[in-house]
Parts: structure tokens; sequence; C-alpha cells
DNA sequence: TTGCATTGCGAAAACGGTTTAGACATCTAT
DNA sequence: ATAGATGTCTAAACCGTTTTCGCAATGCAA
């Protein structure tokens, strides 16, 4: 509750001395700061981040968008793994993070997000999970704020990504290497991931010298356990059915995997699954999930560390695109079959 | 960018009246109010919140504490769940939410959560999630701010609580009244939800007439597979086996799931298993999962509801308990058995 | 006409800091 | 002795609001 004012009365010191003394300059003597630093920890002084933030123009707080009104990141895995990881490493730079949205109103109507972020003076941004072609998170994506995307790459602005092409390759050549032909994937809604994923999948059997049938592909959802079960129902039902499916992520997989117990099919033994993400729960399941991990620990961290260095050098940062490589978890849901079969 | 005095400049008029007239204040005149609405607008005009809190001592931004060092609330679904409707609740209020840590740096030394709420000004305060023991949390707690805690109960604070006896109380029964005689209690670690939940296990046992060897008992921990899996095996050893095991949630539930399958046991034909939190993950699992289901998104908008009811009267609100209740979720991994045998 | 509410607006003092420009004393070199 | 350099501190402006109080103009009743 003490004031900067308070202190300066206490020590018989000026304001500006005071507010010098702590913030380290160097005109002030040894002792006089050494005074006031005691005086201020017997007060309990604590500076006002609001009057501080008033003119420095600067609030040590970073907007996170997470989410828009389909998606809630906190409620999938991957995103919640990456906020932890962003989380953390903002902490350590003494930053600390607001949710971002357009709930907030403004007179009659709502703050658009980048509203919303000139209204709290967040110092930068960082987004993810949100249909990144919408206008409103355009405007924020195209304003002067430090922003930093995931997942998504806008050429004038730095991302950081999992290695969605490798990571679909090494998986895809995986399964082909343990001898299947007739690999099917039910990916999930467009976006650039899923691009990635689709073309690096489709582009890897080309190389590998097979070829993928159309009907091999059917579009499902992310995080979406019934769609996938419907998608995988589909593929079951093909005349000439998949040996492996490969599904959208960890999570949907287990309506995949549904979907096939209940055609009284086996896994590994009559059908094979691989998923993506590496989420913990996929190593819990029985056989334990094919799958790619992403270094969701690894993506919230350089999020983090990248934003604020543009926030803190804005000058000298330069946009950039970083991977993030994931790892092969190779588990046990992809069986060897004959590739001749 | 444009500020107040610009609008001021642009409508020849003061500040003072500039700020009534986007504030509602009575005393300005319908048609000046309506030109300084529209210049605003003109000139996109945003208020600094920063200058406002200052001066009018609220931010309209509320903290959350969702995490200590041990546990990360982020990456369990159910806080995970609790937060996120938390989230939209507080957001439809208009206010924003902010992570409260302690790793923001005073001086030399780290703020602790308290001094950090003072910082940023925070107008309340949810704690979720933490060793509520702690000094560090105490200080928050009984601190002049409002607020609200989950699943733990000070006798000065207004708390959102899962309905832990009722909930155990209906599981037991359940599975009680499938035939169990024998039920085993694999719990999470001492916290206020492990005693209710406890005892009312016992109680419950109790009541129907049953009773509870101690070594049905077994002491592991929340949200951990790898401790789940080991008290489980424990479990299994024991010459007078249980023929039902209640683990201390769901997805620890995996790791019980993992030790009695690998004991070449199947669920729910040679041992049951039932969980507690409801979480979608439980019911994707084969068998179903027997389980409660908290009522996380009643959780989250209660406790966001009765905190901003609280910072604003804080005069006329009082210290409350509420109780949400949960549901049974029966689901199949718990068995009809032979009461006798 | 006078007196008194009422209405509509503005001046100015906060809120709690940061930062620039300069005051003043002391020291150094000439 | 003097000019300049150095070290330490202060005054004051400023950041963008809110809010109290005062004032002028108007309306209305007596």
């Amino acid at each position: 509750m003490a004031n900067i004012k308070d202190i300066a009365t206490k020590c018989g010191l000026s304001v500006s001395t005071i507010s010098k003394a702590l913030n380290g300059y160097t005109d002030i003597s040894r002792e006089t700061k050494q005074k006031v630093v005691k005086a201020a920890e017997e007060c309990g002084y604590l500076p006002n981040s609001m009057a501080r933030a008033l003119k420095t123009n600067r609030t040590h707080n970073i907007g996170v968008l997470f989410a828009d009104e389909a998606h809630s990141g906190l409620k999938q895995e991957y995103f919640a793994a990456v906020l932890d990881a962003f989380k953390v490493e903002a902490e350590q730079s003494s930053y600390d993070i607001t949710f971002i949205s357009h709930n907030m109103n403004l007179n009659a109507r709502q703050m658009t997000y980048l509203e919303h972020c000139r209204y709290r003076n967040f110092d930068g941004v960082c987004i993810a999970c949100v249909e990144f072609q919408k206008p409103e998170v355009l405007e924020l994506v195209n304003s002067d704020l430090p922003v930093v995307t995931i997942d998504h790459v806008f050429n004038n602005r730095t991302s950081i990504n999992s290695a969605n092409v490798a990571g679909m390759n090494e998986l895809v050549r995986y399964i082909y290497g343990m001898g299947h032909r007739k690999i099917a994937y039910v990916h999930g809604k467009k976006s650039a991931v899923t691009e990635q994923r689709l073309t690096s999948f489709c582009r890897t059997i080309q190389d590998l010298g097979g070829s993928v049938p159309a009907e091999y592909l059917v579009l499902s959802a992310y995080h979406d356990t019934q769609a996938t079960k419907a998608a995988v129902r589909q593929l079951l039902a093909l005349p000439d059915r998949p040996t492996c499916i490969v599904m959208p992520d960890d999570y949907s997989a287990l309506g995949g995997i549904e979907a096939v117990e209940s055609a009284g099919l086996r896994i590994p033994d009559d059908i094979s699954i691989a998923g993506y993400d590496g989420i913990p729960l996929s190593q819990m399941l029985r056989p334990k999930l094919t799958t790619v991990r992403q270094d969701t620990e690894r993506m919230g961290r350089e999020a983090a560390r990248h934003l604020i260095e543009q926030i803190e050098n804005p000058l000298t940062t330069i946009v950039e695109s970083v991977t993030v490589e994931g790892t092969l978890l190779p588990g046990q849901s992809v069986a060897k079959v004959d590739p001749g079969a």
C-alpha cells in the first residue's frame, strides 16, 4: 500500500531519487540506494504496474489467443501443453500472460481482438489454435504489435511450427517399412497443418513408389472422436480396405479405434492404426499408439523466447519461421505385414 | 491511439465532458453525448485501461492460480475444463484473466503470489489445483482481496466444491449394488478432496454393512499413471484380492488398467474398475469406465459468478460453500457379481 | 423583478509512477 | 583563482483517465 512518495518522505529524499534508486540508475550514491532499498523493504513497497505502464508504455504482459468460438485450446492436450510451456518461459522473463478475447465490451459493441490488445496494452501477442484466416485474426496479425504465431506461417510474422512435413514423412516411412502398402489418412479440417501433413503423406507414399487412391483420404476433424469414428467406418466399408489408417491426432484416434473394434477387428492384428501428437495418453493405450510426438515443450518455450526477443529488441529482430522437430513413437499399433498381401 | 484529449479538442469540449459522455454520466446533454460518441468512433478511440485502473483502482482483471510447481493445472483435463468455463463466464462480464505466478521478480527476490496480485492490481482471485496449506497460498487466502477457492474450503472464503461425498457415496452404492463386497480404493495424495472421498468411501461401505480392510486403501497420486499402476499391482498381489478397485481419477485409471491387464486379468470379467472425474476420455475407453462425472462447466461458471459478485458487491456478499453435484456414469467397467462369492 | 432549482459543462486535482533537464557542491587541471 | 568535469540529487512535466466542485445559463414560481 505504500507508494513511492511514502518512501520519499520516510527517507527524506525526493520522489525521483527513490524511483532512480529502485530502478538501477547510476547517478545515485551507494549509501542512498541502500537506504532506499531498505526503507522500501520495510514498508512492503510494491511498484504500481498501472502507473508504471501508463508512463513507460510497457506492461510486461503478453496476450495469448488460444481459442476462438469453435475450439477451446485449453481442452486440447496439445495446445494446453504448448501454453503451459509458453507460460513457464514467459514468467521466467517476468512477463505475465492474459487471455485475449473479444467479449470485452466497448460502448454497445464488442471489442475485436486487436482492440482488446490495445485496451490492455499488451507488449506482444501469441496466436495459436484459431482459424487464421478470419478477418479479426488477420487484423491482429497485421497490426504493429509484436506477434508470434504457432503452427501457421504468415510472411510478415515470426512463427513456431511443428515439423509436420518431416513428421508425417517419418511416420509414413515407418508404416511403409512395416510392409503396409494400403495406407489411408483420416485428416483434420483444412488448415496449414492439415495441408502440410496431407501433402507430405501423399508425396512420401509416391516417393516410395506407392499411390494413394482418393477414397483413402477422408475428411474428419481434429479432436473429434465422433467424426473420426464415422470416417474410419467409411474406410472399413471400402471394397479394398486399407491395412493401416493414420488418424488426425491421438485423441480422435480413440474414435477410430472404437470404430475398428466395433467392427470386430483387432489392432494391430487385423488392421493397423497410427496417431499424431504423442500426448501421454497415446502411450497409455494398449496397444501403445504408433504416433509422432510433437515437442510441445520446445514449441511453447521458443514461442515465448521469440516473442520476448521481438518485444525487447524491436529493431534488430527478424521475422523467421522456426521449425520444431518431432519424434516418432513406434508404439505397437502398427503391425508388420507382408507387402505382397 | 487517439486519447480522450484528442476527442476533446476535436469536439471543442473539455476532457471531463468527454469522459462523462463516454461513461454514461447524466449531466451531459443528449446531443453532446451523441457528438462525442460519434467522434470517438471515428477516431477509433479506445480507453486506456492503465490510466483508468490507476484512477479507479479497478482493473477488471482477475488473477487465477491454477498451478504451483508441483502440478500444472493446464495439463489436467479436469482443471483445464474448469478454467475454460471460468474464463467464458468471466469474459461475459467483461473481466479478463491473468495467471498468477511467483516468478515475477522484485529487486533481487521473487514476488509472492499476493505481491504479484497487488502489483497487478487484480480485482479478485481464483485459486485451484494448488497445495492449499502452503504459506504462500495462505497469505493470499487471508488477504483482503476477493477470493474464491475451488475444491477446498476455508472458513473465511467462498468456495466452489465438487460434491465428493455424495459422488463417492453414489459410486460405492452402485458398485455395491452390482454385488461387490470387496472394494478397494486407490486414493490420491492427502488433500481436502481426498479426505472427503476417502471418508465417504469408508462410511458408505460401513452404512451398507460392509467393512474396509486397511490393505484395501492404498495411497497413490492424482493424474499419475505410474503410481496408480504400482498401487494396483500391490492390490492384485493381496491374498484376498478385491473384486473392484476405485481409482484416484479417470486418467490415472489408465495406469490401473494397465496393471490389471498385464496381470492377465480382464475388465470387468475378472476384476472391476471405477474412476472419478468423468472426463471425455473415460467414455472413450473400452469398456467404458464406470465413474462420476464432475460438472466442470458449472464449477467454473459458479466460481466466476461468485467471485465477480464479491468484487462488485463487497459489502453485501456473504461467504458460502457452493457444492456442485456430479453424475454417476455407469459405464461397463464394473461387472455384476454374486455377493456371496 | 427577485430568488431558487435545475441543467450542462469545465477546471483542476488527483492516481503513482518515470524521466529529462538542470541545480549544486566538490574535485581536477590549468 | 578559475574553468570545466564529475557526482548526487531535485523539480517538474508527463502518461490518460476519473471525479469533485464550481459556475453560468436557463426555467420557473412568487
